[in-house]
Parts: structure tokens; sequence; C-alpha cells
DNA sequence: TCTGGGGTCCTAGGACCC
DNA sequence: TCTGGGGTCCTAGGACCC
């Protein structure tokens, strides 16, 4: 047991489904089992990419991003089906019932990912048993695989998950770097991206142990301070948390979507705009948050792409709001040209029990500030012998009157 | 008949304030 | 007589991930 629960370390799962969305399908119908399966969009809508495809499929090369009529040419028998998001949310939220079972310690990342960290799980076994259970469990009662990385952070879990699938148990522990982690290439290191992949290998750094021998002001130099993370990742260090509130702390809601064709027609713009309004206002009412920043995403003929957002005054959830924020960032900014896709999103948010306490207590305030404008008056008038406020003491507009008699009460109060 | 849709985090410049 | 430096907010864009 000491061997596997360290004192001064962690025990981190990374759970990763395999081929997640082929393999809800194939455990949805088992005659699909064994076939090439790709799950793609609608390529009369131009939307047909492989989202996701089965082991057998990619055998032939078939990779997610893929534009559909490729993946055809390399797997001419390749079953396609389109993505039934709703199945896929609900095999999903069994899989992470199963986790939870385990320890409260599970931070989902995405649908079919998460991450546990289960150094407090002693009692229920050894780490590489408490995988094996959950596995078994996964793919047993779901009929999903699943491969689990074992590590102690989250890092290198997550670089063992991907060591072996599917159905694979990966442990990589501080000793195992320089022969499982360093002799990797470096485009295969999780944050290591095509862009910043060419600017390493411009540097002579082709793989995960190049980078983590690097001096680290070149690594500066060349990447700012993700320079510096990504060579701690390479040396096995990695010190974030498993979190399983970040989950509830998102940060913002959008929606996309690209057109079936081109159009420079204001109509069909604006009745796009508001059925992705409608989206977005249905998924922040679900959420009860109210937003105060509204961006408008505009990809235009070339694939160029444009975001144009407003902080808002107030704080929304309408789609009439979010509708209108878009469509003035849409007249304001919009180069006349042929778009390809729109999207809205919501961001800076507040949780719509708060916002409204806020303004009852605004209005609370208002009230009490009325109550007190007489006072106050009284004050003034008998510390400078006259109510300086006389002039503007019946303002017509009830903003005008909020911000006066704050400024008023500010002033008060200094005194 | 090329390249979806959902996110997060980071950077950088300008405005503004002290 | 001619311009410092730090902090924060806002906006836009880029990189990355699944």
């Amino acid at each position: 047991m000491s061997k596997w629960y360290p004192k001064n370390g962690r025990v981190i799962f990374h759970v990763d489904m395999n081929s997640f969305y082929a393999s809800v399908e194939m455990a949805f119908d088992p005659s699909l089992k064994g076939q090439p399966l790709a799950i793609a969009g609608n390529p009369e809508e131009r939307k047909g990419i492989v989202v996701t495809s089965s082991y057998e499929a990619r055998k032939f090369g078939v990779k997610t991003t893929m534009p559909l009529f490729e993946a055809k040419r390399l797997c001419p028998d390749l079953k396609v089906m389109r993505p039934n998001f709703e199945r896929y949310r609900t095999a999903s939220k069994e899989m992470f019932k199963i986790l939870a079972e385990v320890t409260d310690l599970v931070q989902p990342v995405s649908i079919d990912e998460g991450y546990m960290d289960i150094t407090a799980c002693a009692d229920q076994g050894s780490p590489p048993e408490i995988a094996e259970n959950i596995q078994k469990r996964i793919y047993e009662e779901l009929d999903l695989p699943c491969s689990i990385g074992i590590a102690p952070n989250k890092f290198l879990a997550k670089m063992a998950s991907d060591m072996k699938k599917p159905m694979g148990i990966t442990i990589l522990r501080k000793r195992d770097l320089d022969h499982k982690l360093w002799p990797l290439p470096i485009e295969e290191m999780y944050g290591v991206g095509e862009k910043t992949a060419e600017k390493l290998k411009k540097i002579g750094i082709e793989t995960i142990g190049d980078l983590a021998k690097q001096p680290v002001l070149d690594l500066k130099r060349l990447l700012g301070i993700n320079g510096e993370r990504l060579q701690n990742r390479a040396n096995g260090l990695d010190d974030r948390p498993v979190d399983p509130d970040a989950v509830h702390e998102f940060k913002s809601i959008g929606t996309s979507t690209t057109l079936a064709e081109d159009t420079t027609d204001d109509t069909e713009v604006r009745s796009v705009l508001r059925r992705l309004a409608g989206k977005v206002e249905a998924r922040m009412k679900s959420k009860e948050v109210l937003a105060r920043h509204v961006q408008l995403m505009i990809r235009y003929h070339d694939r160029r792409t444009i975001t144009r957002s407003k902080q808002l005054h107030d704080y929304i959830d309408h789609k009439d709001d979010l509708f209108s924020a878009a469509i003035q960032l849409f007249d304001d900014h919009w180069n006349q040209t042929p778009v390809r896709l729109l999207g809205i999103t919501a961001s800076d948010f507040a949780e719509k029990s708060e916002v409204t306490q806020q303004l009852d207590l605004f209005n609370y305030e208002q009230h009490a500030e009325k109550e007190n404008l007489y006072k106050v008056i009284d004050h003034l008038t008998e510390r400078y012998g006259s109510n300086p406020f006389k002039k503007i003491s019946a303002p017509k507009d009830a903003k005008v009157e909020t911000s006066f008699q704050k400024d008023f009460l500010d002033d008060y109060k200094k005194e």
C-alpha cells in the first residue's frame, strides 16, 4: 500500500472514453460493432467533417476533422451517422456516476473525459486495481471502452491515458519519464499544437525530452510564460488540483452555425441571429445566469474570422436583448462581403438569484435614499444656510435622479 | 464542390486613473 | 515645459483542446 500511496504525493487518474460518439452508437445498436463507422455532420450543409470514427475506420486512415468525402475515399465502406448529442450526454452522465462512486474528487473536463484524485482511496485497493474496476464497470454496464492513465499529476495522467488505446491502463511514474514520455515527438505533448510544435522544431526541439532539457530562457523568449510551463510539464511537474467544482464555474455560453450557403442577405442574417440568440437564452436560463458581455463572431467567405464584443450596462438573459446586442455589433462591423458563419457568445455572468437580490436591494436603497433625502437636505441647509441642490430639486429622469442622489449621499457621507 | 461547434486561457494595445 | 510607471478595464485575436 505505501508503495502506491506516498505521503507527499498524489495519485491521479485520467479517464478517457475511446472513440466516444462511435462507441455510444455501437452500444445503442450492436449491429454496428466491428464496422468502420464515422460520426459526421451533413455535407449538404457544409458540415461534412468527421467528428469521431471507430477504430475500424481509423485503420483506413480516417481521422477527426477530416472532410467526409476524403474519409469515404480512404474507406469506401464507411458507415456514416449524424451525431445524437442527447444520447452522448446520457451516456456521459452514466459514466461519471460510476466515477463518482469511487471518489467525490472527480473533475469532468469534457463530455468523454475526466480526472480523479484517488489519493485517499487506499481502502478500495491499489490504483491499478481501482482503475481495472472502473474500466470493467464502464465496459460491462454501459458497453463502452475507456483508457485510464495513472500518474502523480494531471498532465502525466493525461499523457498516460493516451499511451494505450482502446481499453488501456497505463501507469506513468516520475521514474518512467525518460523512457516513456521523453522519446515522444513534441507534437504529441498535450498543450503543444501545430503552431507551437513548428516554433519548437525551429530551435531543434523534436521530442518531449528535448523540451525538458532546453535552457528555460530560450523557451520563454519563444513562447512567453507558456514556454516555462510546458517545460515543467515535460519534466513531470504539474501541481494543478483536481477540482470537482470547476465544471460549475463556466465562463461563457456560445453557439455558432455555418450557413448552408454564404450570404449577404440582411434578412437571412437577422433570422439566423435570432435563432442563435434563442439558443443562448435557453442555455443561460437552464443555468440560471445573466450575462453582461455579448460577443458576435463572423466568418467570411475566405474563412477569415472576426469577433466583436461589447460590455453592457445591465445583466441580461432575454433573447431579444441578446439579439439586439448581436445585430448592433453586426451592423457596426460587417464588411458587406459574404458571410459563412455566425455565432453569439454570452459571458461575464452573474447568478440570476444574486442579480435579482441586488436589484431588490437597489430598489430598497433608492427608496431609503428618498426617505433620507429630506434629512440630508436639512443637514446641508443647516450647515450651509441654504439647500445647495435647490436648482435641481425636481429631476424628471429617473436615472438622473438616481445618480444625483448617489453623488449627493456620497458627499454627505464624507462629511 | 475542404476544413464543425463547444469551450478555455493568454497576449497585447489603448483608455483611464493615481 | 513636454511627459514616469503601475494597475485595471475593455476589446480583439490567437493557440489549443475535445
